[in-house]
DNA sequence: TCCTTAAGTACATAGCATGAACCATTATTG
DNA sequence: CAATAATGGTTCATGCTATGTACTTAAGGA
């Protein structure tokens, strides 16, 4: 089908003036779907961490968020996760109950609490991104050597484009 | 960063052995980051198509579905969407409430339901595909008229290779 | 006719996420 | 310094996403 739709576009297209609108249509028609496509891939990914290492996908997200500081405020894991405060707290529960995670209280501040990973929780998170920096790699000896710069600077344009649409959107 | 980073690396580069280990960390690092921003940016584009439209997510991806076909079943649904069946009830409940959609019985087999659109729901399918379709078009629009055949070969380099790792990874 | 399979629904359960109301505690300001 | 405002967190009500099991009804084959 595909094949047939690039035949069309390849006879049409040095020849007449709203071919171009076709090879719009074709070739937009195509990034809906490759990103479409991707995406569910990405989705598919992180439910498969989650089965695999029998934690809820929000609290993967919130272990994963402990990479540099040795401590979080739940205020401060809102803004990365983009979530409600109040939904950190729930994440955190689910966290502490499995031993993950523990919070104190900070001492210059009664209303802060500090959370941190135990080392059962360390020991998860160091799992876990190991897990996906070698999913990534793997990913990217898919390519051939000389595909990977063009690919990453590919995705960095799609980036850029999407959010310059996103913006030119309000 | 990333500048002082790429400058270590041009200097490590043709130099010696270990330096593609170096570069090779550092792509799938960028790679994975590129992918989760796009993906990101991704689900608040659907969240913000849910909220425009003032139908929930999966019921707009429902909605999506009668693209050709004149009629679904709620099998037919639960394979594309891939949910479970008990999903695609609730789902279709919620669009009928809506008036977006309507269920017959089919004449050949008592246990099937046809679904198919209300001309309220073709309505509000056809607004839909053509916003997202527009959307992709500025997408498209943002890259460079050279950069259009590149960005989506390299999606679909991306593609094939997530789809090679996830087979693999059984 | 009996048994199996298929289509669809109901219900219990779990996760994701928000927003409003609320309780402490800290900061500010008159 | 005391009243008030702002901050950090929790609780609760609500709604969406999704699954799986059990159930009902219907179709179809042995």
């Amino acid at each position: 089908m595909a094949a047939i739709i690039a035949n069309i576009l390849h006879t049409m297209n040095n020849r007449e003036n709203d071919s171009i609108d076709v090879l719009l249509d074709y070739q937009s028609q195509k990034l809906q779907d490759l990103i479409e496509e991707i995406v569910q891939c990405c989705k598919e990914r992180t439910s498969f961490l989650s089965k695999k290492f029998d934690i809820p996908e929000a609290e993967l997200r919130c272990l994963m968020l402990f990479g540099e500081e040795r401590y979080l405020t739940a205020k401060g894991i809102s803004q990365k996760l983009d979530v409600a405060k109040s939904r950190v707290t729930k994440i955190i529960n689910g966290l502490v109950k499995k031993r993950l995670v523990e919070s104190i209280d900070d001492p210059k501040d009664a209303r802060i609490k500090l959370i941190g990973l135990t080392s059962k929780g360390q020991k998860k998170s160091r799992e876990l991104s190991d897990f996906t920096k070698d999913l990534h790699q793997k990913l990217l000896l898919e390519f051939e050597p000389e595909q990977r710069k063009m690919v990453i600077s590919c995705l960095e344009i799609l980036r850029a484009s999407m959010e310059a649409v996103k913006n030119q959107m309000v």
